[in-house]
RNA sequence: CGGAGCGUAGCGCAGCCUGGUAGCGCGUCUGGUUCGGGACCAGAAGGUCGAGGGUUCAAUUCCCUCCGCUCCGACCA
């Protein structure tokens, strides 16, 4: 392909939009121009690149044994009433109405259409095992779309879907994608690192997220560099060590006029944060109830839903809470309260520490907590952070920031119930089929590859996924001579199987040096008058400063040499 | 959904406070000089100043409404 038949545009200036290195990189190399918020369109450049991760994930996928199919983006919504989802994945869902008022929707995720498309095609043992794919636009109507091509109102996602007989054939199936999913972000030159991840809205018993590690990603990871424990945030567990509290005196109340938050008890008792439990009060699917975490921790609404097997965790309303406490917001204690009461495990025979006491300016200090309050149940509700210990080894673990590029579910029958995906067994049983799906963001995992690999100068991209392989500079346009020698290499590098972009433009040198570090191709070709002269074009790495002086006949056989040797280095 | 900021040429921005019909850099086009890390000179094209309304003799500028975009937050008691 040649530049000036391209329709490309370089920036010299960091686009107003972008706020992070990748972003920036990918509009001001020409790959992707903004239509509206969350909204993008693919230049010849950016479109290149999209089509050759979307194909290792192809070969991954088929490799895997998994067969691709398409189905419809736009969806009925009885669909979405049938798996219950309609509620629960609500907002995040564009719908739409057809001209006889039924109500659609563009399909977030496809769990819905394929369990019923399943559930219709496979009715024998002798089916199974099945796993589909495919490579489609997904719509989701996010809150605030940013990052660019990170969280997008419309992004292309590889959504796999697999069906089995029993969970441990299940367990085969995940265990199969799992290993796909490290090849492919292997293949792509991504560093992406499974971690254990919360189920979300999707639901089911497992799953593990591949986290690109980047301080511009959006989940927070909890690493322990001792044992390899790796899980996002929202899921991570901790060690915690039995509490070995004294008996305490009675409960006293004090007066704490206006000392609604743990900082402003802090300062009123002068004491650290851990002395006092902090009593949430929640509505659970509506009804309320109360969560103690120790005063300096938070809690992790991710694990409280799960535990309670809700659909919607919210904190309560003022109201609400002046209800069920019969004090205004910030004087909740567990003392006394009528509603369920669940506390972090981590107070587990807490003595003498201090909580609100349901009425207005006034805490009660002294409080041990199974003599005083009435514990549903102990649990891990809080949220793990750096500092805190591994929950298999019980070293100290680290905080790293993740971006999510694959995500694999274990569903178990959650699908397959609600459409009733049945097969008849070997026994001649009806059997609920077992079902798992996995995603890849296949844009944004293009984007990820760019904020992990690139330099001052622009993208550098890895072999596998660069738009095009070879930057082929062509310096001296007017000089026969040298275009000559550009043609002849082209040919031959196409004929060789070599993607190779020729900049032909009437441009000085260092324009075009500025714009190959930019878009990043990993091996550039520079031919010019003066290099001719000296005896050839010169061939360098996109990461390295230093160049060959090749002559032209050899210039084909290098050149291929090092996109074997990049090649192999990936799939090291 | 709440808060803040922004919207002026393809891109990045100034002008607005203190009203008088718009400017800079980059890019684009023409000509010339240049030519190995984002050249220089001369000239040119390109703007309903986000949209609508109001105040005024006069609005890019002041006021109101709406739209769009960006950032922060979404109640942790």
């Amino acid at each position: 392909m040649r530049w000036t038949r391209t329709l490309i545009a370089t920036l010299r200036d960091d686009p107003q939009e972008a706020e992070i290195v990748s972003h920036k990189l990918m509009v001001r190399a020409g790959l992707i121009r903004r239509l509206a918020g969350g909204l993008y369109t693919f230049m010849p450049l950016g479109l290149r690149a999209l089509q050759k991760v979307s194909q290792i994930v192809r070969e991954e996928m088929d490799r895997a044994g998994a067969q691709e199919i398409l189905m419809p983006a736009l969806q009925p919504a009885e669909l979405w009433e049938r798996s219950g989802r309609l509620a629960t994945m609500g907002p995040g869902m564009f719908r739409l109405k057809d001209r006889a008022e039924r109500l659609m929707a563009l399909g977030p995720t496809h769990e819905e259409v394929v369990t019923q498309l399943i559930a219709g095609e496979i009715n024998s043992y002798r089916q199974l095992p099945c796993t589909v794919y495919q490579i489609q636009t997904k719509f989701r109507d996010e809150i605030r779309p940013r990052f660019g091509l990170m969280r997008a109102k419309e992004f292309i996602m590889k959504d796999a879907y697999s069906f089995d007989t029993s969970l441990e054939a299940a367990d085969v199936s995940y265990q199969a994608m799992y290993e796909a999913y490290v090849r492919i972000f292997n293949r792509c030159g991504l560093s992406a690192r499974p971690v254990e991840a919360d189920t979300g809205d999707i639901g089911g018993k497992w799953s593990h997220e591949f986290m690109v590690l980047a301080d511009s990603g959006e989940d927070g990871i909890v690493d322990c560099p001792a044992c390899g424990y790796a899980a996002n945030q929202e899921r991570a567990e901790r060690a915690v060590a039995a509490l070995a509290d004294a008996a305490c005196p009675p409960v006293a109340e004090v007066a704490t006029p206006n000392a609604r938050t743990i900082d402003d008890l802090v300062a009123h008792f002068q004491c650290g944060a851990e002395r006092f439990i902090k009593t949430l009060v929640y509505l659970v699917d509506g009804k309320p109830v109360a969560a103690l975490v120790p005063g300096n921790r938070d809690l992790n609404e991710h694990k409280f839903k799960r535990l309670l097997n809700a659909k919607k965790v919210e904190l309560a309303d003022e109201a609400t809470i002046l209800k069920v406490t019969g004090a205004p917001v910030g004087f909740a204690g567990p003392v006394g309260l009528a509603i369920p009461v669940y506390a972090d495990q981590s107070l587990k025979g807490a003595s003498d520490r201090t909580t609100g006491a349901n009425r207005a300016d006034t805490h009660i200090v002294h409080v041990d907590l199974a003599r005083d309050a009435t514990v549903t149940a102990f649990e891990d509700l809080v949220i793990v952070g750096a500092d805190d210990t591994c929950p298999h080894c019980g070293k100290v673990m680290q905080l790293k920031r993740g971006i999510e590029v694959g995500h694999v579910f274990k569903l178990g029958t959650k699908y397959t119930e609600s459409f009733e995906a049945k097969y008849l067994s070997d026994k001649g049983q009806s059997e609920l089929m077992v079902m798992g799906c996995y995603g890849i963001g296949v844009t944004r995992t293009l984007q990820a590859i760019i904020e992990q690999s690139h330099d001052a100068d622009g993208i550098i991209w890895p072999v596998s996924v660069a738009p095009f392989t070879v930057s082929l500079l062509l310096l001296d346009p007017k000089d026969p001579a040298v275009s000559a020698v550009v043609d002849t290499l082209e040919k031959a590098l196409q004929a060789r199987g070599i993607d190779v972009f020729v900049d032909d433009r009437e441009e000085r040198p260092g324009v075009k040096f500025k714009d190959a570090d930019l878009i990043g191709c990993p091996i550039r070709v520079v031919a010019g008058a003066k290099g001719l002269a000296k005896g050839g074009v010169e061939v360098k790495l996109r990461t390295s400063k230093a160049f060959d002086l090749v002559p032209v006949e050899d210039a084909v056989t290098a050149i291929s040499k090092l996109v074997e040797d990049l090649t192999a280095a990936l799939n090291r």
